[in-house]
DNA sequence: GCCGTTTTCGGCCCGACTGTTTTCAGTCG
């Protein structure tokens, strides 16, 4: 798969481009922006796209014509490519890397190869120990302290942190401001309320008519770090925890506007606006402009998309997978809620790595509504987690038995568990005790280095074993940290589809897995999905919503969610 | 360099903010 570095290649070259004289250099730029945008959002490898239809196939690709498409072949037939080699060699420095760093852009970046030689992150840490940024005409002590600061950032964080980490800040943020008296609303808006994976930045929007005010308070929540940029209507302050967060205060009459803009995602908003155009309006943060110029009020941003003929679309559908046009049509699906969710099937409980006990996780659960879990301990071969044999979930089950008659079915545990699949694909425990259990998960843990084949073989044949009801955690990725095993999806769904097993979307905030993408994959098949929490303690419960929007992400109705299912009918299905 | 259900030529988003300017360039979203 070479999406990722092509995507990275186009974008130096608009960089590069951005610093090219010639007055029709800059539309080059928003063309090459425009195309590693497409290549980095294709949803299968750009080498199979070529392969299958030449660059006929590429020119097909939104953003890419002619030009783009004989460069991006030239890079598959050759592993080069000549128009960057030849920026390459005017502008030596990396730009990718360098751009990453606050408050440096393409032309600051040539201005610090041009005056001190520097190239690259290394160079540039160097400068700065010397002092020598400072001195640089258009730089000053200021853009110095800045481009440290940015420095710092960039190695403490790499920039991004986990949805589960991130919402919950926003959140905390939000309710802080509110508290001040001063502001009628405030929305998270940007990546968290389209519920992805990871987020760089935070984007909340106040509705306020006290804009300096709100400002004096938010730059001094104890959650920040340090201020960036300081305005009346935006003011950007980096957080303690590693990114930067934006509030920008809007007044009354295009919240609406503003909430849509900066909820994104960008190439969604292209689509959107393009259609204000086609039907005469203009749309941008400050509203939504009729044909006479004239702002039309919105609060809401259900009137923008009701004014262009669209439903409107939940943010997590917000990634220009074709939900516009769905829109536009009236045929949106209707996607699974939190509150659809009637039960949890990943749980994890002392007596292997998990903290509490199954009748502490059975309390929390009921304590948010749930009307069943299934306790679905590790098996033996995963030693680091204290797994279970045979014997001890049996012994474990009499707890289950005797913690379920007291419930008296108000509440309801299933017993399961997570078992191994071993590296032969076998499983960890004995084929009489899983046919036993209501809910057995089954997880690779151990020996992710496989190729391709093994991997994928491996899984199906635990799958074909005819005793795993969930496939858990089925890439095994761990986000900002492990990619995943190699694996061929379609292989394994067509598994799944045959043995009845549902693919789990492990919610917890490091997982995410299956992603967005690979659910969408998924859902063409006859598969239904398990959203776990894969909860190793009581509080572990609530990263349902982290599942429930990934599966959303993923266009999911609440119909092919088995724990969105009432009891008996999920009893039914697991006996299938 | 891309794109087109008014176009194969002539458009392509632009405003906020900052620092280093002395009226503006660069960056960001």
């Amino acid at each position: 798969m070479q999406n990722r570095e092509i995507a990275s290649m186009l974008e130096e070259i608009g960089m590069m481009l951005s610093l090219d004289e010639r007055p029709t250099a800059r539309f080059e730029v928003r063309a090459y922006q425009k195309a590693a945008l497409t290549v980095s959002t294709l949803q299968e490898p750009i080498e199979d796209i070529f392969n299958k239809g030449g660059n006929r196939a590429l020119m097909e690709l939104p953003g890419i014509g002619k030009g783009i498409a004989e460069s991006i072949s030239e890079y598959l037939k050759t592993g080069t490519m000549s128009k960057y080699e030849n920026l390459k060699k005017k502008y030596p420095s990396k730009f990718m890397e360098l751009s990453r760093i606050e408050g440096l852009g393409p032309k600051k970046i040539q201005a610090l190869y041009s005056e001190l030689g520097i190239k690259d992150i290394k160079g540039l840490a160097k400068a700065i120990s010397k002092h020598e940024i400072a001195e640089l005409p258009g730089f000053g002590e200021k853009s110095e302290e800045v481009i440290a600061k940015g420095l710092s950032m960039l190695e403490k964080s790499k920039g991004r942190i986990l949805l589960g980490e991130a919402l919950p800040l926003a959140e905390s943020l939000a309710s802080q401001l509110m508290k001040s008296g001063l502001i009628d609303k405030v929305i998270i808006a940007g990546s968290i309320r389209r519920m992805r994976e990871t987020s760089g930045d935070i984007d909340l929007l106040a509705l306020s008519d006290h804009g300096e005010e709100i400002m004096d308070r938010f730059v001094k929540l104890p959650e920040v770090e340090e201020v960036v940029v300081k305005g009346q209507t935006k003011t950007t302050v980096s957080l303690k925890a590693g990114v930067t967060c934006d509030l920008r205060v809007i007044p009354k009459s295009s919240f609406g506007a503003a909430v849509q803009y900066f909820t994104g995602s960008r190439d969604h908003n292209i689509q959107v606006r393009t259609i204000a155009i086609e039907r005469g309006y203009k749309l941008n943060e400050y509203g939504l402009f009729g044909k006479n110029g004239k702002l039309i009020e919105a609060e809401d941003e259900k009137v923008i998309y009701s004014k262009l003929g669209m439903d409107w679309i939940s943010p997590e559908m917000r990634e220009s997978r074709g939900e516009v046009k769905l829109a536009q049509e009236h045929k949106l699906p209707e996607l699974v809620k939190i509150s659809d969710i009637k039960g949890d099937l990943h749980t994890h409980t002392k007596e292997t790595d998990g903290a509490d006990t199954i009748d502490d996780m059975a309390a929390a659960a009921i304590s948010i509504g749930r009307e069943y879990i299934a306790t679905t301990n590790h098996t033996k071969s995963l030693f680091i987690a204290k797994g279970m044999n045979d014997r001890q979930f049996k012994e474990f089950f009499k707890t289950v038995d005797s913690l379920n008659e007291r419930l008296d079915g108000s509440f309801t545990v299933l017993k399961g568990a997570e078992v191994d699949i071993l590296k032969d694909g076998s499983l960890d425990l004995e084929k009489e005790t899983l046919s036993s259990m209501d809910c057995v998960i089954a997880s690779v843990h151990q020996n992710l280095k496989m190729d391709r084949e093994s991997m994928t073989n491996r899984i199906v044949k635990a799958i074909d074993t005819g005793l795993v009801h969930i496939l858990g955690h089925p890439t095994g990725r761990e986000l900002l940290i492990r990619d995943p095993y190699l694996i061929d999806l379609e292989s394994v769904f067509e598994a799944a589809e045959r043995n009845l097993t549902a693919l789990e979307i492990n919610a917890q905030p490091s997982r995410l897995d299956l992603n967005d993408t690979n659910i969408a994959s998924a859902a063409q098949y006859k598969i239904m999905f398990s959203i776990g929490t894969d909860a190793h303690r009581t509080t572990h419960l609530e990263f349902m919503r982290y599942g429930v929007g990934t599966a959303r992400r993923g266009w999911l109705p609440k119909e092919q969610i088995i724990n969105a299912m009432p009891l008996k009918a999920l009893k039914r299905w697991l006996a299938k």
